[in-house]
DNA sequence: GGTGCGATCGCCT
DNA sequence: GGCGATCGCACCG
């Protein structure tokens, strides 16, 4: 048996702790007015005096424009904005995802290419955003993908910066005096991180490569460059019922991670066993 | 830590 | 009329 040293990612210490230096709050001054105006990764580098291509420029629609499965995927590590009416910037890297196929995947909201008011956004452009109510009193959030009526489903963020405010998003929703949200548990979950980023129904059919309210950025930190074997491939949840279509590996998260909603020790397993055997290959 | 259960209502059949 | 891409909480070990 292979023994290996994973790194643990760990949650940054909550933003009130942390004293940010001007430099950071220019910078992401200068980001949040770039994003009011419409614009390309080019004209990012070149109007930008604090940051170049390679430092959180917004995800367009050729980022999203990608088959639901390499999307799901290529969304770990990318980083969730959230701008409030007060200009507030909320932020979550995430860390979670699930692929929706649309068509032949069962446990779609668009199974057999079934179009409705409520699931509309899944068959517009790449980079929609789908936002619908479930169990009468949760919402949860999808972007639509390349592929009719293919959208992947956003399931846990880490929380990066606005932790505070999601915890008094989040606590809105709960027993007064329940115990104070951990960081790690603001966004781990499909209808949790809408509450924590405050994600309305409004917003479905809004465009994330151009709304000014919600945006998508690369990873400040390492350029949301994932490596594969760290990424976990696993049956989705809540689908069940759907039979075959309820094994598929369509769940996809960071390995380690502790705002990951829900683990898959099996599926991890598997990994190890697989890649043992590659290695006895070589 | 893990498990079981009830809440609650829009959507679809 | 039935059910669901969930969650929080009580309870157990």
């Amino acid at each position: 048996m292979t023994t290996r040293k994973r790194n643990k990612p760990s949650l940054p210490e909550s933003d009130s702790d942390k004293t940010e230096c001007e430099a950071a709050k220019r910078l992401e001054q200068c980001q949040s007015d770039m994003n009011t105006v419409g614009h390309n990764d080019l004209l990012h580098h070149h109007l930008s005096p604090y940051f170049s291509m390679r430092d959180s420029p917004r995800l367009t629609y050729s980022f999203f424009n990608q088959p639901c499965v390499e999307l799901a995927k290529a969304f770990l590590g990318k980083v969730l904005v959230r701008k409030l009416t007060d200009g507030t910037e909320l932020r979550g890297k995430i860390v979670e995802t699930e692929a929706y196929l649309g068509g032949e995947d069962k446990a779609s909201h668009s199974a057999g290419g079934k179009r409705t008011e409520r699931n509309t956004a899944m068959f517009m452009k790449p980079g929609t955003i789908y936002v619908y109510p479930i169990y009468g009193i949760y919402l949860c959030m999808n972007i639509s993908s390349q592929g009719e009526g293919a959208a992947v489903l956003l399931r846990s963020l880490e929380p990066l910066s606005g932790q505070d405010v999601m915890r008094g998003l989040r606590a809105a929703k709960r027993k007064p005096g329940a115990k104070s949200l951990k960081d790690k548990e603001l966004c781990n979950g499909p209808s949790k991180l809408c509450q924590a980023l405050d994600i309305r129904r409004s917003f479905d059919r809004r465009d994330l490569a151009t709304d000014v309210e919600v945006w998508l950025e690369m990873d400040p930190e390492k350029e949301a460059i994932v490596d594969a074997g760290e990424v976990v491939m696993a049956p989705r949840i809540g689908v069940d019922s759907h039979r075959e279509w309820a094994t598929k590996p369509l769940r996809f998260y960071l390995r380690g991670h502790p705002c990951v909603s829900v683990l898959n020790k099996d599926a991890e397993r598997r990994m190890d066993s697989q890649s043992d055997t590659e290695r006895t290959v070589c």
